[in-house]
Parts: C-alpha cells; structure tokens; sequence
DNA sequence: CGCGGGAGGTAGACAGTGTCTACGTCGCCT
DNA sequence: AGGCGACGTAGACACTGTCTACCTCCCGCG
C-alpha cells in the first residue's frame, strides 16, 4: 500500500531502483522493469520516452540517496572540518562499495552525456558539499579552491573505481583499506590533526 | 596483405579494436566484429566461446598499447624520476582522452571480474612502471610506496574518469586540463622541482 | 443526459543482439 | 583411399529497445 498508490511513473523507477541495487547495472532492462512494475512492455514509454531516459530516472534516485547519506553524515559529525570531510569520504566510498551497480549507473558517462533529466546538474550539490569542506581547510601553498577539490574528488572517484573491480589488493598487496583514502586525504589536505 | 594473411582469430580482435576505437564501447557488437571480418556471426565462437572473452581480448590489446606507449615515454623522458613519473601521467590521460572506448572497456568491472585471458594481470606491468618511479621519489614521512602508488594511481585514473564525462569543468569553473594533474602529482609527491 | 476526445495502457511487429546446435566442407595424416 | 578433425555456415531461440495501431475508460462540454 506504497508503491501501489503511487503513479506508475514512480512505481517504475523504484522498480529500477531495486533492480539495480539487486542484480546490477546490465540487468536493468526496460521490459524487465515494467514487468515488475505489472504492466506491459509498452507502458514506460509514456513517461520516459527512451531507455536512457528511464536510467537516467533512476540514477537521479542514487544521487539523491547519496546526497542524503553524505547530508546525514555531516549533521552526525559535527566537528572540525577535517574530520568532516573524512566522513564525507568515507560516506562516498561506502556508497560505492555497498551499492556497485548504482553507482556505475549514476556515472556511466553516456547517461551522463545524454543530458537527460539534467543528470549530471544532479551530482553538484553533492561536490559543493565537498568544495565547501575543501575551501575551510585550504592552505595558503596549496591549490586554488576549485582545483584543489577537484582534485580530491578524483581521487576518491578512483579509489572507488580501483576498490571496486579489485585490482588495488593485487597490485598493492591487499593493503588495509582505509590506507589508501587516508593517504589520500593526507596528501591533499596535509597529514591529519593527531 | 596484413590482416588478411593473419588467422581469424587475430583479425576478429584488430576488427574489435577498430570498431572501439571509432565508435565506441557500444558499437562492439559480436555480430559487428564479424561481418567487419567477413565471417558468418558464428564464426567468432571458435575462438572466443562467449562475447566476454572477444571483449577481454580487445581490452588486452588496449592494455598492450597503453603499455607500449608508456615504455616509449620512459624511453623518451631520460631525466629525473620526478619528470619521468609527469611524463607517464601525461601518457595516462592523453590515452584515456584520446582512446574513450578503449579505455572504458579496459575498465568494465564485469570484463576484469570474468577473469577471461587474465584481463587484471594484463594491467600489472603497467601499474609496475609507475610503482617503480613512485618508489624513487618517496620521501621517508611519505605512506609505504604501495600505498602511495595505489593512491595516485587512484588519482589519475579518476581525473580521467572524472575529465572524460565533462563534470569538472562543469563544477571546478573550467580550469586549465593540467591544472588537476599538477595539483595531483604535488599533492602526493611533494612540490615539483623548479 | 449523451457523447466526443484524450490520457494511459495493451499488444504486436521489427530489427538487432548473444548463444546454441546441426550441418557442411575442406585438408591432413595414417 | 578413407576417415577424421579443424573451421566456418546457417538457422533457430529468447531477449532487447523502439515504433505503431488499437482499446478502454473517464471527464468535460454542449
């Protein structure tokens, strides 16, 4: 009495929502969502007009989610900057570990090139929320603000990808995975407060 | 009279690679690769049993040129390991730039996780090049060298990732393409000499 | 009250895909 | 000479995304 109240242009998109998260971004078909959704292959036309715009849909969700948790996580970790950003780190690439299939989705660049649904407008609350970080714990030495946060960004996004398809371990020696992160933000933002 | 006069096998993967190169990761289609290759779309199941195994043998060429193209950088830049490891940073994202298809094949998780021809191993020696260089330049408060290597490692590969879907000009103010690469490399090694 | 019309969904067709299987058709080796 | 194995063909199957024709209600209007 949720989902079957709602309209079936929702009730499609949580479909994908759930598809994604179980069996990953390849099994996210069109007409398997509408068959979830109980209706007919044809159906989703009407609200998403193609393929990609249905994805798009629902990678907007996980950007969205996303954009929760990290909100979440800086109103639990009300602390200096630093910290702050090491839990909005860690917040990203646990996102990225526990929900892989989304957050291919939510970065396929195809989709994000499509311009559908203003998707990639979607993902810049979420660096502002780092840039903002950034900016409060710059040095003077370091970067100008922007580039600085780009460049942190990066990094998280490939540990994430190099964490995801486990090539690290092996090329690395199967090192703790906090290492790395924490050798990124050391490099970027200077060694850590005690 | 050069693909003509390799085996099937060979000239389905050139096809591939072709194919990748000019229109991307969705075009390489089984049935495509064939009738580039003048066979029937069955012909290609001799050699690669499912499509997955075709697509790990046209990421292993993939690998194979980024390899060499790195190895000619290294032979190229003969100064400091400081400069040698720009040049090979260079060489990374003019690839991925250059070569978008290539590369995002070479790095679809569902291709590395297969295990088909040892994909993951094939993007080893790369990763050594770049340890051996980021050993050299280690400063002793530095993280150990594997991590080290891991994390800029991670850098690079996201300001490709990152730079090839157009997001950061879009939420950094369009700054220099190199300007992310330098902040990077001082980031992790230290300020550049000079 | 009746009745058009449109919103919202169905159902079938089409071209394309990956995989599987049965079938040829050579050439080589005993 | 004869068979056999490597190599490639051809067709079927289930599945995909897209397109189009249709159907079926409900709502507003005359």
């Amino acid at each position: 009495m949720d989902a079957d109240e709602q309209g079936l242009r929702a009730r499609l998109v949580a479909a994908g929502v759930d598809l994604v998260l179980s069996e990953g971004q390849s099994a996210v078909s069109l007409r398997e969502i509408a068959r979830r959704a109980g209706v007919s292959h044809g159906a989703p036309r009407r609200y998403f007009p193609t393929h990609v715009d249905l994805l798009s849909a629902i990678a907007r969700e996980g950007f969205a989610d996303l954009t929760a948790r990290v909100e979440q996580t800086m109103r639990d970790v009300d602390a200096d900057p630093r910290t702050r950003l090491t839990a909005l780190a860690r917040t990203y690439l646990d996102f990225a570990a526990a929900h892989r299939g989304m957050f291919e989705l939510m970065f396929r660049h195809d989709l994000l090139a499509s311009g559908r649904l203003r998707l990639r407008e979607t993902s810049l609350p979420l660096f502002a929320v780092l840039a903002d970080l950034v900016a409060q714990v710059r040095r003077p030495t370091d970067a100008p603000a922007a580039v600085l946060a780009g460049a942190l960004w990066a990094n998280l996004h490939g540990i994430a990808q190099l964490w995801a398809w486990g090539s690290l371990p092996l090329a690395t020696g199967a090192t703790d995975d906090d290492a790395l992160l924490r050798a990124a933000l050391d490099a970027h933002l200077g060694p850590s407060p005690a």
